[in-house]
DNA sequence: TTCTTCTGCGTATGCCTTACGCATTACTGT
DNA sequence: ACAGTAATGCGTAAGGCATACGCAGAAGAA
């Protein structure tokens, strides 16, 4: 486990990393950089996904030994973090009230969806605890904005926030699998599907499971639907809720 | 990766375990079984949490080599879905159409929710695709029978339920890790709190995050919450989406 | 009885993270 | 100018992991 340093509660190299302090100037020049660690650590989770993401093949892309990174980093969950950290945007442009925030908050998750995407690796890394970094601040103090004039308390703001891109992680998730899933077999999306309901079928017995047999017989699984299709529907519904809350909550 | 054997599309020891295929008569006795090897499994898994389930120590375990096992498990990620089928349970009771939707699918959602927090591990399990086992299917079956009555189609139905199960599966994972934290620390609940709202502060600019500081003034984060509280807030979110959807599909 | 097939297991390979210590370098205070 | 000190890169190695392969023996099938 990597010590927390400051009284900040970080590890010592994140708080480095966003400028909590400083690396100190005594010894020899440093011929690595934090920078350069984590692009080249991003760069082989991109083309060959988290799990290529080793010490030992970072350390290879950049020309230096693996204990060299160990000077930069604490742990190899610090890495990613960073890498996290390095590959996240900021909300694009200013937050206008005009807005409104329904329209705010669906752009809010759309642009979160689009970071897992690009990044799908971003997925797979395991999340140890809330997150603490600086986008992450930028991005709920954009969320946090975008309700502002809802009338809902705090509290409720954040419980949306946070209800809203759990959901988007979520789906995205559930993207990726089938995406990991199509690059494993080189199947297209139909067969992936079709595959999938196969499976289903044999483990569904008409008599126990009629709902399913039913469900299985409408054809929906058949062929895969619009790619944001699910996601759609699901902020949809969400939004629908946060809707009837903040109608609630204007007039008790 | 386990290649897949019949038609099924589905790994030989997944389809031996759930009787889609018998294991051959021949050769010795078989010293060990399945069972025995995913009971070990998930007892490690309580006890010190899935990063302790290795094929070294649950073979060390039932006192065999660690090789055996690949007698009855193609590979290690067979072995996480066979314990995941060993620890669910079905739907409790059968389903009274008379309870109607909103209530049955808060019953699913918190039954559901209630085997992740009996079995933390699960949620540390990476997932690879949709779920193809016969539990699964028994959820599926009661929550497309709990939505039976609602006039929605086959395809909103299922969406419905990954929706609500995504989001359950998301709240159990955000609790899990902060009672990681806690057990991490030894922390009490509300000290972590504070901790994750010290971290947070050190990060927020008043001047520009001026949402995030009216947030963390306002004091919502220095004490924890209810534990169901977050649970109960989103659940009721997303079920008021749902019950707006359902609405319109009623009288178009 | 002989053949086939399946068992358990020993060995070995090739990954992985990371603790530790060593020689080297460059800044700091005198 | 010259110690002293601290940080660098890196070699070595320990301890863990999943799992490929092959072998000796057991038990049912012929």
């Amino acid at each position: 486990m990597a010590q927390v340093d400051d009284d900040t509660g970080l590890p010592a190299s994140l708080a480095t990393a966003w400028g909590l302090r400083e690396r100190p100037s005594k010894g020899p020049k440093p011929g690595l950089s934090l920078d350069r660690i984590v692009d080249q650590a991003v760069e082989l989770a991109a083309a060959e996904g988290l799990g290529a993401v080793s010490m030992g093949r970072v350390a290879k892309g950049l020309g230096v030994s693996t204990m060299s990174l160990y000077r930069y980093v604490g742990a190899k969950d610090e890495l990613y973090v960073l890498m996290q950290e390095a590959v996240y945007p900021v909300p694009s442009g200013p937050w206008d009230p005009a807005t409104g925030w329904r329209a705010g908050l669906a752009q809010w998750a759309a642009e979160q969806r689009r970071i897992f995407q690009e990044n799908l690796w971003l997925l797979r890394i395991p999340i140890s605890g809330p997150p603490v970094s600086p986008k992450s601040v930028v991005w709920m103090e954009r969320g946090l904005a975008v309700l502002a004039d809802t009338g809902l308390s705090e509290g409720e703001k954040i419980s949306v926030i946070m209800l809203v891109s759990g959901f988007v992680r979520q789906e995205a998730l559930l993207m990726s699998d089938v995406a990991a899933a199509m690059a494993e077999t080189g199947l297209a999306p139909d067969a992936v599907m079709r595959r999938y309901a196969r499976g289903l079928r044999v483990l569904t017995d008409p008599e126990r499971h009629p709902a399913m047999t039913r469900f299985l017989d409408s054809g929906v699984m058949d062929e895969a639907d619009e790619p944001d299709a699910e996601f759609d529907f699901g902020l949809a519904c969400v939004l629908d809720g946060v809707a009837a809350l903040i109608e609630r909550r204007s007039r008790p």
